[in-house]
RNA sequence: GGGCGGGUAGCGAAGUGGUUAAACGCAGCAGACUGUAACUCUGCUCCUUAGGGUUCGGCGGUUCAAAUCCGUCCCCUCCCA
């Protein structure tokens, strides 16, 4: 069985995660976007190795700042490393907060043949959105009924998906591949909103500005970069914000982050929620152990 | 003390007599989600027992009708003392 554990950013995984690694003697797959990225420590939250304490992390710094991720080679990594784990015997533990990633895994998701044309985009700029969308309903007309004419990145992705898999041929997003168990970390929305806001400032502290001054010098610009506490800092060294206020964005997409993550969690995934008790570790500890053995 | 400008929903900010519960932005809330997902996009946000009810610093007035006009008081910015 896979264990994984979800939840917003700042609740806890790691810790959590860690913990478990321990208690059943495995190693931990890493659920998320931007910590693949060597360099982007303190702002992608990434555990410390002192923090990991000897458990051996996967998909952690496997990409330099100037490659490209995606969710379909998230997916084939991780599902390597799940045969991978199953050979040696262990339980997987995956964890993370990129909720669509984690989900391509577990469930059936088929990305063959879908890769982005990034043509597409100049050859219909021209298009209004509406006209876009009618395109898309020429070429794939369940696509066109369920994304909304506005989001033209998701109408582009189903034009240039429509010749080979359509979007609307997959079908399968709720059909599981694996046994598994998703815990997810959850909090009040006041004191989790109070712990991101704290977290924020203690990157601060141990020099998220050094970090990210280092990445704006290299002349880095790609994808990473446009992460929470990078894209803002580079506005700061831009000159389109002041220091205060680049670090009060950084909270607040922070915040909207765990929003999002919260409803996609909630909404996408069989979860089993557990209060991430800030008092009593152990508790919550003992509460995720509680939950996979009940799903043994 | 005198003069100017101003006080609009959680905040910023339009509106300067009538389809205005009040544009828009932000924050907030809810949601969508198969190759950038820490992305992109959608809806809601004065109260309501859904019939209505109560709003635009306070009070009073003009008018069929006011956030918008008049009087007065309170508060704020700047300028002169």
């Amino acid at each position: 069985m896979i264990i994984v554990i979800v939840g917003p950013t700042g609740i806890g995984k790691t810790n959590l995660s860690i913990a478990l690694a321990k208690h059943y003697n495995t190693e931990i797959i890493s659920g998320d976007s931007v910590q693949v990225y060597k360099e982007l420590n303190i702002g992608s939250a990434k555990a410390s190795a002192l923090e990991m304490d000897g458990i051996t992390h996967h998909l952690i710094d496997i990409l330099e700042p100037t490659e490209d991720f995606s969710v379909a080679l998230f997916q084939k990594l991780v599902r390597n490393k799940i045969t991978d784990f199953k050979t040696r015997g262990i339980t997987p533990i995956i964890v993370g907060g990129t909720g669509l990633y984690i989900k391509s895994v577990l469930y059936d998701y088929n990305f063959e043949n879908t890769k982005r044309d990034d043509k597409l985009g100049d050859l219909y700029s021209d298009l209004s959105n509406q006209e876009l969308h009618q395109v898309l309903q020429e070429k794939d007309v369940e696509s066109a009924y369920s994304i909304h004419p506005n989001n033209r990145k998701r109408v582009l992705q189903a034009i240039s998906r429509s010749a080979l898999n359509k979007v609307s041929n997959n079908k399968n997003k709720d059909e599981k591949l694996y046994d598994f168990v998703i815990i997810g970390l959850t909090l009040e929305r006041e004191k989790l909103y109070e712990i991101i806001n704290n977290r924020v400032d203690r990157m601060i502290e141990e020099g998220l500005l050094a970090e990210v001054k280092q990445l704006y010098d290299k002349g880095i610009r790609s994808n990473c970069v446009s992460a929470i506490g990078y894209k803002e800092l580079y506005k700061y060294f831009d000159g389109e914000y002041a220091l205060i206020e680049g670090i009060a964005k950084i909270k607040q997409h922070s915040r909207n982050l765990a929003k999002k993550q919260l409803t996609f969690f909630n909404n996408q995934f069989d979860i089993t929620w557990i209060n991430s008790d800030l008092n009593d570790f152990n508790n919550t500890i003992n509460n995720a152990i509680q939950i996979i053995e009940d799903k043994r």
